[in-house]
DNA sequence: TTCCATCTAGTACCTCGGTACAATTTTCGC
DNA sequence: GCGAAAATTGTACCGAGGTACTAGATGGAA
């Protein structure tokens, strides 16, 4: 009925709505998942939820999802809004985000709500972090700040549009970080900026 | 400087921005704040942060948070925002919200976007509940090997003689996992499998 | 048995990553 | 100012990565 969502969550039961009314805050959950059924009437539904809501967190499932179901389920009292057949791996996800009290929006829901915004001011004066590392030190800064880049999963594409610089310039550094850490590729150079691998990773294979 | 920030995390560091570039990922910090300065040009300055941004979260403080800037800062890569403010204990669950990979936003905007909408249809068909489980479901089991022996650095060639199957036969796997997971290439692959990047850096759905 | 998912593998093709020659400009300490 | 390191960009080349067709073998489920 729902793969992804059983193989996510072994432990979670399933059941008709009309089924649950009034058992769903004695059993032990804490988030409530409701699959909607396209084309009948929800906000009703979502409606005999509202009194569990308040002490439970709902999370919404749509087979397919529209901005204009997303905002509907929020206004109704949604903690969250996603696809029904999103990966298991999404969905705990989810569950995560929810139960620590964040909302979860679907993307294109966000884009527009991006989109519908105007150019603003202000300026960043101060950032904060934990501790600090050891690989970079032979790396110059502009060496480290590619690095960093690349390590996030940016091709050189698109790190040539980070830093404002072209493509070939990026060769250019990525070159002399792989010559630098002696790494053979990006994707080893990554390991070690994230920190899975050391500088020499020996033999393997 | 920032008593409730201080209160909420004792090991965090702060500093100046610039101070900071290009330092941010080679600490082990795993969440950035940014707070913003009223009155000077912002979106510069967060995409300072940019290349960072695709790997550490960023949470955006606001000494006088407006749903404009809001979403300016998201437009930007923020992944929160909220007042600079705000008590500790909020800014704790602010953190543990978006080192889910969910968003914060404010409560005003929320507000908006709700109120933006029309009624919708849709019925609730059922409910469930759950637990918590790991990454990458939805591969065979060669496939997990495949991804497993990439992430720690393989390439094809090497991928081929650790499972003794041929390079052709490597490409199909990866091939169907990048599809699976909806990545564009191994270095982001490796990323989500080492655990340093979600399936869909945003929200998805 | 039939059907379907999985694992395997081939050829071909195109893009991206990485290197090998450069060269010019910028920055910074002496 | 001068010299050295760093940053920048160019053209060209080749191998690795990834895709688009295809298709045989296997093994379990209906």
């Amino acid at each position: 009925m729902l793969p992804r969502w059983s193989e996510a969550f072994h432990a979670g039961k399933a059941g008709k709505i009309h089924s649950i009314r009034g058992n769903v805050r004695s059993s032990k959950a804490d988030l409530v998942w409701l699959r909607l059924e396209h084309g009948l009437p929800v906000a009703m539904q979502i409606e005999h939820l509202a009194p569990q809501l308040r002490l439970l967190p709902c999370v919404v499932l749509s087979d397919r999802p529209t901005d204009e179901e997303a905002l509907a389920a929020f206004s109704a009292g949604a903690r969250g809004y996603c696809n029904t057949h999103a990966a298991a791996q999404l969905l705990t996800q989810v569950a995560a985000v929810v139960l620590q009290g964040g909302l979860w929006i679907g993307e294109s829901l966000m884009q527009r709500l991006i989109s519908a915004t105007g150019r603003l001011q202000a300026t960043a004066s101060s950032v904060v972090l934990p501790e600090s590392e050891t690989w970079s030190e032979d790396l110059t800064d502009r060496e480290k700040q590619v690095a960093n880049t690349l390590a996030s999963g940016a091709n050189n594409k698109e790190i040539a549009r980070a830093l404002g610089i072209t493509e070939r310039t990026v060769k250019a550094h990525v070159g002399a970080i792989l010559e630098k850490l002696q790494v053979r590729d990006r994707l080893q150079l990554s390991l070690i900026v994230n920190g899975h691998a050391s500088r020499r990773p020996g033999l393997s294979f």
